[in-house]
RNA sequence: GCCGGGUUAGCUCAGUGGUAGAGCAACCGCCUUGUAAGCGGUAGGUCGUGGGUUCAAUCCCCACACCCGGCUCCA
């Protein structure tokens, strides 16, 4: 057959002569699009450009500024740090390099010794080179035995290759080589040979808008009993402009950082001198939780929550109850033997929350019963995971323990979500993202029936609500099925904050009963509920989210007012009295400094309002208004100011 | 916890084997200001902590604490 004929992915057919290639494909539709292409995906399998079509193909075009093309450019970028780290350390052993999300990483092991950030420049020197002398990829196919010659040298790639061999092999290595009988592997120099199933931008000259960006240690397969490999992680992108982008989000992210900006905006701390994982909050920080913290009791109180407080501290036999020093005596602070008995710090507010339950008989009539708490809780996290409020050792999380019958188990989880949702949307989030974890066969308590009666309620549940979830198969904690929430902030990164977890486990454990309509005792089911999950991490996220500039509702100071000179004072303090009267957050700073001086100062706290007042405003009641990102008004009446403001306030709008 | 890098004034950072410096902030003056840094002066540091080497350590070595980047972990 001297012609072919393939489909397109729009569905039309297109004639090719025999033995043509991907790229000849590409080149037949359009110049652009022969210069665009990384990659082809023929019949659902991705595909070197080099590839020979057949006869009735399904073929698509990858390009570069795809993201499955992103994808190869970053892979195919990997290959050339591999590449030039050989280069330039003789002997370094490597072992696998990805592409992951928005860029890419590679694992060496350089017998013992690190890499440094000045190694970085160089690799990112000797890369360049590569991709200058434009080096083919190009691919074959071994057999095991003769792969395990080629890489003979290389004991990790050895190891990959015995593991698929020997049937042994998970995804990760599967997804590297192939299969035992069809190892694939990609040479793009007489001197570099990579483990790769492919597929890879056809030379490397198609490469170069990328940075290699850290340095780190992992370990060998993520075993931290295995050896300590040293990984590069680099971002790779289609163009340049592509790549200024992303490094202009990451700048931007860094501006956003909650630990920098808790500094800057003098919101809180963590001393060394308390130790690591503790913070203290300063008054501008404190305000601005006891606001959440207010927003979220009151909306708890009209929720049909009640209120319950809890000691820090708790008898062994609590946590040996509820199964926590079996679980995670690891993640518990350690116990204070005292006269009568054993105490900890308590890890999560539940088994107190059981005892209440049980401190009587409970009657069908009573639930739901929801048990609320901002409770605040000590879990021992390791040295190397604290990550500002992000990660922390102690923390409040705003608890609550639903208890309900089976029956009311649906209706519970949809009214659930619709309060999460409405009080996130208060915070300014109102991207969310929905998670549904499913059991975990190998570990789990609890009936079958039962889990598939919550688990189809989370789903409905999320159904009725007509939100898109992903399932995530056997994520679930051992103890019953849960909805994650997550929401995209104003940067659009996605952080984990609400959880509803359905708990079969603790009303076992502690026993817990309630008098059903005909007489029988009946266990109730539970649910964990956090809704900002730790005050703490959620405070954090609000600040990136925000950047530091809080809506005025939240803002440790909504009005400053400033009077242009020393004449000015008296009125400016009265402008602040006439706020302060409708409970405004106000303060005057006097004219020691020059009016441009003291704007800026009130700029760069990120104050929603600053108020100059000169001698017009005090002729006629009038403030100047400089309203946080607008522009200057002169001669606004003060009674319409304040009106401003607290409809500001009370719509918790952002200025 | 593991690997690497850090810790100098409130903040951002220079610097040296002979006990330290800048800018901003603070304080005090002068200026009396109409929308993002006016001018001058003063004060401020056990150079993270504890050991060691040395005639001498902020600097070199060791341990610890804390921070940063990852890994691992996260009820």
């Amino acid at each position: 057959m001297s012609e072919i004929s393939v489909v397109l992915p729009d569905g039309a057919q297109r004639s090719l002569a025999a033995d043509s290639r991907v790229f000849d494909l590409a080149t037949s539709i359009s110049r652009n699009l022969a210069k665009g292409a990384v990659a082809g995906r023929v019949n659902g399998s991705l595909v070197d450009l080099s590839s020979v079509l057949a006869d009735g193909d399904q073929v698509a075009i990858i390009t570069a500024d795809s993201e499955e093309g992103r994808h190869v450019l970053r892979h195919s970028t990997a290959h050339v740090l591999a590449q030039a780290v050989l280069q330039v350390f003789p002997g370094a052993k490597y072992t696998i390099g990805p592409a992951i999300e928005n860029g890419f990483y590679y694992d060496f092991d350089l017998g013992g010794r690190a890499f440094t950030e000045d190694d970085l420049a160089v690799v990112e020197a000797r890369m360049r080179e590569i991709m200058k002398a434009d080096q083919p990829f190009t691919r074959s196919t071994v057999s095991a035995d003769e792969a395990l010659v080629i890489f003979g040298d290389q004991p990790y790639k050895c190891e990959i290759i015995n593991r698929v061999r020997s049937g042994g092999a998970d995804g990760s290595d599967a997804g590297e080589v192939g299969s035992a009988d069809a190892v694939s592997v990609y040479r793009n120099s007489d001197s570099f040979v990579d483990l790769c199933l492919g597929p890879h931008v056809p030379s490397t000259g198609r490469l170069g808008h990328f940075r290699l960006q850290k340095v780190s240690a992992a370990y060998w397969r993520g075993n931290e009993k295995g050896p300590t490999l040293q990984r590069i992680y680099g971002t790779a992108w289609e163009s340049k402009a592509a790549l200024d982008e992303y490094v202009q989000r990451l700048e931007e992210a860094e501006r956003r950082d909650h630990r920098r900006l808790a500094v800057e905006l003098d919101l809180l701390s963590f001393p060394s001198e308390l130790g690591g994982g503790l913070a203290v909050w300063h008054p501008k920080g404190a305000i601005v939780r006891k606001l959440m913290e207010d927003y979220s009791r009151l909306r708890h109180q009209t929720g049909g929550y009640q209120f319950v407080f809890t000691p820090h501290l708790a008898n062994a036999n609590l946590f040996q109850t509820s199964g926590h020093l079996d679980f995670y005596a690891d993640g518990m602070y350690p116990p204070m033997e005292m006269d009568n008995g054993t105490y900890y710090p308590k890890p999560m507010n539940c088994p107190m929350h059981c005892l209440i339950f049980r401190s009587r008989g409970r009657s069908y009539r009573e639930l739901p019963l929801r048990l609320f708490e901002l409770g605040t809780v000590y879990r021992y996290e390791r040295a190397g995971t604290l990550h500002g409020l992000l990660r922390i050792r102690g923390f409040t999380q705003d608890d609550s323990h639903i208890y309900c019958t089976r029956d009311q188990l649906q209706d519970e989880i949809i009214s659930l979500l619709d309060f999460v949702m409405s009080v996130l949307r208060a915070f300014g989030f109102d991207d969310f993202s929905f998670h549904l974890s499913t059991k975990d066969p190998s570990k789990y308590v609890g009936s079958d029936e039962i889990w598939d009666e919550a688990t189809n309620a989370l789903a409905r549940a999320l159904t009725v609500h007509k939100v898109e979830y992903s399932v995530k198969e056997g994520d679930a904690a051992f103890y019953g099925p849960k909805i994650d929430i997550h929401v995209k902030d104003a940067i659009g990164r996605t952080w984990q904050l609400s959880t509803i977890q359905c708990d079969f486990n603790l009303p076992e454990r502690f026993g817990l009963e309630y008098v059903a309509t005909d007489g029988s005792r009946q266990r109730p089911i539970m649910l964990h509920r956090a809704l900002f999950g730790s005050v703490e991490r959620f405070f954090g996220v609000l600040v990136e989210h925000y950047a530091g500039a809080f809506p005025t509702w939240l803002s440790p100071v909504q009005v400053r007012v400033l009077p242009v000179a020393d004449s000015h004072q008296e009125y400016a303090d009265r402008v602040a009295e006439t706020l302060r009267a409708s409970d405004v957050r106000v303060d005057v700073v006097e004219a020691s400094d020059q009016l441009g001086k003291r704007i800026r100062n009130a700029k760069v706290e990120k104050i929603p309002y600053v108020l100059v007042v000169g001698d017009d405003d005090v002729a006629s009641s009038t403030v100047g208004v400089n309203a946080r990102g607008a522009d200057v008004e002169r001669g606004v009446g003060l009674t319409e100011f304040v009106d401003r403001v607290v409809r500001d306030i009370a719509l918790h709008s952002a200025v």
